[in-house]
DNA sequence: AGTTGATTGTATGTTGCCGTACAGTATGTG
DNA sequence: CACATACTGTACGGCAACATACAATCAACT
């Protein structure tokens, strides 16, 4: 693991950029999903919840879009949510095709933990990183994006 | 997908990283796969040709290193490059447990056809981004990785 | 030489996500 | 009203990676 790291470093680093972003979200995600680990949560689980908690209900489908998964797997993740009372599925009154979602007190209080976790982490994250470069790299990588999505669609 | 793009960005953009690298990461392997299609490989297959085209004959367990995934999964990705005639297993004189993965002339050409496109590619991904703002993203995603390493680790 | 511990590649089962297809429902159009 | 179209959530099968356990082999130490 470590010498992934090494490997990817001691190459031209934009050659590499591409594995060095793979690398890095593949321990963004295991990070997070250590930490979160005595909450019983990964980090989609805890993204969900974290989401649920600060914006209230929504559709199973806006929720994919915002974590960035298909509608598919929403609906199992949110199985193992609802099977722990974190969250609870309600008939919406307008639209009898759609779930809302709506987390639970104990969804809540989970999700305040999920939040301790989560500043804690991310204080460690910024270690070293300054503001301007920490903006820099949003801005770096919501461009790529915008290029990554050019590339796909053609 | 792009709402799921357009709800990430207008998020604070630090407190969102961890999703905008993930989201971006996801869209990196997607733009490589769909132009790595007409080869009839995926991003993984593609990285460890190249590998292998451009630093010779290894062993299984170092390329899983240098791909950053684990030794097991490695070995299908072998199978299938293996069964294409792509790359050759030979035994390794000197170490009876281990192959020394080994690519053929088929695989040779292919690997060039690779090169293509991954130059290709990389020349749209850098559109707007300026040379130092590569490195900076570079910089930054390194530091980020030592600091997700000590996070992993405690 | 013999024994112990580390390493390599493989087998097995699990997880998380995808893509496709589907039924149910809503919405717009004639 | 009838009909076509679009959208929501679910079911199903598939894939890529993981973690664990294992046999074979090497290396080191006594």
């Amino acid at each position: 693991m470590s010498s992934l790291t090494n490997n990817e470093l001691d190459a031209p680093p934009w050659l590499r950029v591409e594995s060095t972003l793979m690398a890095t979200a593949r321990l963004v995600r295991e990070a997070f999903d250590t930490r979160l680990a005595p909450l019983e949560l990964n980090l989609t689980q805890a993204s969900l919840l974290g989401y649920v908690a600060e914006f209230g209900a929504t559709t199973q489908t806006r929720l994919a879009d915002h974590l960035g998964i298909g509608r598919a797997s929403i609906g199992s993740v949110i199985d193992r949510l609802s099977d722990r009372g974190l969250v609870e599925r309600q008939p919406d009154p307008h639209d009898r095709r759609v779930w809302r979602v709506e987390i639970t007190a104990a969804g809540r209080a989970l999700a305040g933990e999920v939040a301790d976790v989560d500043e804690v982490l991310r204080a460690e994250l910024r270690h070293g990183i300054g503001r301007e470069e920490r903006q820099a790299l949003s801005w770096v990588l919501t461009r790529l994006q915008q290029n990554l999505q050019s590339a796909i669609r053609s």
